[in-house]
RNA sequence: CAGGUCGGCCAGGCGGUCGCGCCUCGCGACUCCGGAUCCUUCAAGAAUGGGGCGCGGGGUGAGGAAAGUCCGGGCUCCACAGGGCACGGUGCUGGGUAACACCCAGGCGGGGUAACCCGACGGAAAAGGGCCACAGAAAAGCAGACAGCCGGGGCAGCCUAGGCCGCCCCGGUGAUGGUGAAAAGGUGGUGUAAGAGACCACCGGCGCUCGUGGUGACACGGGCGGCCAGGCAACCCCCACCGGGAGCAAGGCCAAGCAGGGGCGAGACCGUUCCCAUCGGGUCUGAGACCCGACGGGGAACAGGCGCGGGGCGGCCCGUCCCGUCCGAGCCCCGGGUAGGCCGCUAGAGGCGGCGGGCAACCGCCGUCCCAGAUAGAUGACCGCCCACGACAGAACCCGGCUUAUCGGCCGGCCUGGGUG
RNA sequence: UGGGGGAUCGUCUAACGGCAGGACAGCGGACUCUGGAUCCGUAAGUCGAGGUUCGAAUCCUCGUCCCCCAG
């Protein structure tokens, strides 16, 4: 995943965070807030109680795998946070993108 | 062959499709820097070059523990007259090392049939203090009589009048019992009223001393001595050695942005010079001016002294250096702004191979190779095949160790037992 | 990433190296018509594993978890 796609500043995290609304899933949660601009920015997080650094790496793999996979599907102007949550570990690739697209379907954010 | 023990190595592999970080090469009519030129300024702005971005090609990309952050160094910033006292660490000996709490070799102690493994392993005997609960008579320096044993005395009882037994008092005794983690050498004898290192023999241990071997820890052997000396220094302590403070969020640069306010705070010291007013004297015809002198008053400048305040010298004291002393050093509190980029950032006590030195850890020389540098953090997803199902686990300034976690596989040395030749 | 601190009944909090105590909450009982208050009784704990020591919550080592501070 490129990174100028990428959503990447601590400001534009908060602001996500604070100003965005957001959808749950057993494997992973999704902010999203409308940026202003004409594409999309995607920031992937891991917390603690993921697992340890190995385990919130391979978390956050998924997540960008799978929204790499999906981007052509966002709408844009979009600012997006996908947050792991633990039982994302127990599934593979496949499982992953089937809950981001139903999570984008939810949001109507796909287009 | 089975069991054991020690050491080394590996950490799924191969192929295909899509995807990521970094480096590098090429292309680009995009963009930023750069600035010749022009010019009062603003503005405009060529070339070489650099950065970014886009496209394409090539290379490269986590660990043995990357972990815990328990030690040791490098590096960076701060501080670097010195002395003393504290504080912390290490603790058999010798060597290795940049250094270490690590490693190697050796000694000593302990475990194992053995290979081999384990050990915070200086000092408790002479520097000193402290503690040793409960139990027990007594718990630490020439300790301690509860029962017991023995002697003497008194009283009462029995009987064959010599003893026996009970109670009480005085004394001896650390051999016996009991308590305890621990009761102040062991065995055998002499001795005695009963006993005891009281004495003797042997053994163990201790101190002093001599000799031999060893760099040394220490080992072996001889002599003398007193008879024997408890444990805990992961309690204080003593001895020897070592130790500045903080950490890459160190530190530096660029850009952007804001707003300051309040409180506390040490001499209104002394000295020198000058000025002003005051007083005294003198000169000039007078108001007054000028000159000389005086002490106190006010003001300015200056360097110095003492005091005071603050800071540095890791903590404290001495000492020392710096800053300040009312135009005020510094300290404290409240409030405001920033969350962007670049450097540091990876070639190093570096890997591999050879030769030489050393028992070894390791060291020296030569050759050869370049091997992650991210910044919400790069290795992933899917498919096929094989071994037969893949554990613990993710670099964040860099190294050397230690400790902890871990599915398994391969190779080698050695030991024990069995079989065969 | 680096630095610092801590862990004792369910909660809060004590304990010179010598039997782990207190308060609140809980449970049982008494008092009351019932509840509250009060009184009596009761159970429950040293984060885990080793070591030093006769003896460890305390001293030492390793591990686990939690909290705090750094632009």
């Amino acid at each position: 995943m490129e990174r100028r796609i990428r959503l990447r500043h601590t400001n534009d995290v908060r602001r996500v965070y604070e100003e965005g609304q957001s959808w749950p899933h057993p494997l992973l949660v999704l902010v999203a807030r409308p940026n202003g601009l004409d594409f999309t920015r995607v920031g992937v997080t891991a917390s603690r109680s993921v697992g340890k650094a190995v385990a919130r790496n391979r978390a956050k793999r998924l997540l960008r795998e799978a929204a790499r996979r999906l981007y052509p599907q966002f709408g844009a102007g979009w600012d997006v946070m996908l947050i792991a949550r633990p039982r994302i570990l127990e599934v593979k690739e496949p499982q992953v993108e089937k809950a981001l697209a139903a999570l984008l379907k939810r949001a109507g954010l796909s287009m």
